[in-house]
DNA sequence: GACCATACATAACAAACGTTTGGTATGTAC
DNA sequence: GTACATACCAAACGTTTGTTATGTATGGTC
């Protein structure tokens, strides 16, 4: 049954690999960097594998985009607590998912730093600029059920409109993923959540 | 005495009519598709004429960058309204200067769209990097200024670090920037003003 | 009018690029 | 063992890139 070729999961898994090395040259060298000659070196492999596992570069970037987003799902989320206990809800979730999209640690900056760097091609590419106006879209979708929580909880005030709370909460963290991108040393772990929890307690007094 | 070249002001002058091929291949192709040929057809040159006032791909841009930021930094400003009255203190003027860098109108969406694609050669090129931090701290510097004014005049809470809340709020911004970029059709002007005010007051009120 | 910068255009250059081609090794299928 | 698909490597292809070299027209200087 799974014969005439070595196991489609192998497949997919080493397409996983390639994307890795894309990853890898994306965060150090950005996408002006980024050759097949530069990934297939990061590999130790030639550009013959790149173009076995991908008909040209643009299914090779974008395929390493989708995966780079798909893994920032579904790796442990500061959402989920550690313990098993409960996700949090209203508020605290809102915050929990906030802080999941800051460069608090190693890998989520060099992760950042390649959502950073896609701007450039994806605004000159239709297609991309959908992709990355869905994801953002779909982001704020799930602030905003959030926001509605809290404000059913009376963690934050009644009147205002969920959906500009949750952009404006997205546009907060997305900025501030942009100056801890360039000014790290001013912007350390502790001080952008210290930002953030200012933010959401001025969120929570606000009108 | 202004003798031997034809004027050094029309040097200059011819530099920045480059500059400005620059921009708009920048704004509509992304860094990505700025090449010499590029811009020599969009000024309708030939790449000899680059050559002939830059010596390099990377001063032609690191000028054009320059003169880009210059330029903003000059134009008629919301800060200062029309009519000549004396400029807005204090809360007035903290709002005045981050509309200023809001993508509100069809100029400032293109130079948006510009310093966004610039990030990722910048977060590449260690010089490119030290000049965006140095921008980015330099507004907040100013901001900072502002909230001070703000506080000063009773319409921001005492409290509060000036610093903190300047950088909050340019953070505020720039993601609204990136945010408008990608969906300008939810974040037409009106959005993007009323998001900041709602914002602002939420400061006013807030811890 | 001779002289000489400046201000470009034209054309060529080597390097780097994405892609294609041709080959070999490996491992199952029968 | 033969057949055949997969998984690569190595090399080459044509194109595009930034850069350099060469030529020419122009306009001020003496």
């Amino acid at each position: 049954m799974s014969a005439m070729t070595p196991a489609r999961g192998d497949h997919d898994a080493r397409r996983l690999e390639v994307s890795e090395g894309v990853w890898r040259v994306l965060s150090t060298r950005g996408f002006e960097g980024l050759t097949l000659r530069a990934v297939a070196a990061e590999l130790g492999a030639s550009t013959g594998l790149l173009t076995h596992y991908f008909p040209n570069k643009r299914a090779l970037l974008s395929h390493a985009l989708e995966e780079l987003d798909r893994r920032s799902g579904s790796r442990p989320r500061r959402t989920d607590p550690p313990g098993g206990t409960p996700p949090p809800a209203g508020l605290a979730q809102l915050r929990a998912a906030l802080l999941d999209v800051l460069p608090l640690g190693e890998a989520d900056v060099a992760d950042n730093r390649i959502w950073v760097g896609s701007w450039d091609v994806a605004l000159a590419d239709p297609e991309l600029a959908g992709a990355h106006a869905a994801r953002y879209r779909r982001a704020r979708a799930a602030l905003t059920d959030h926001v509605a929580d809290a404000q059913r909880l009376g963690e934050l005030p009644a009147g205002a409109d969920p959906a500009a709370l949750a952009a404006g909460a997205q546009a907060f963290v997305l900025g501030l993923v942009v100056q801890a991108l360039f000014a790290p040393e001013e912007f350390p772990a502790e001080r952008q959540t210290a930002l953030l929890d200012a933010y959401l307690t001025g969120l929570a007094a606000g009108a």
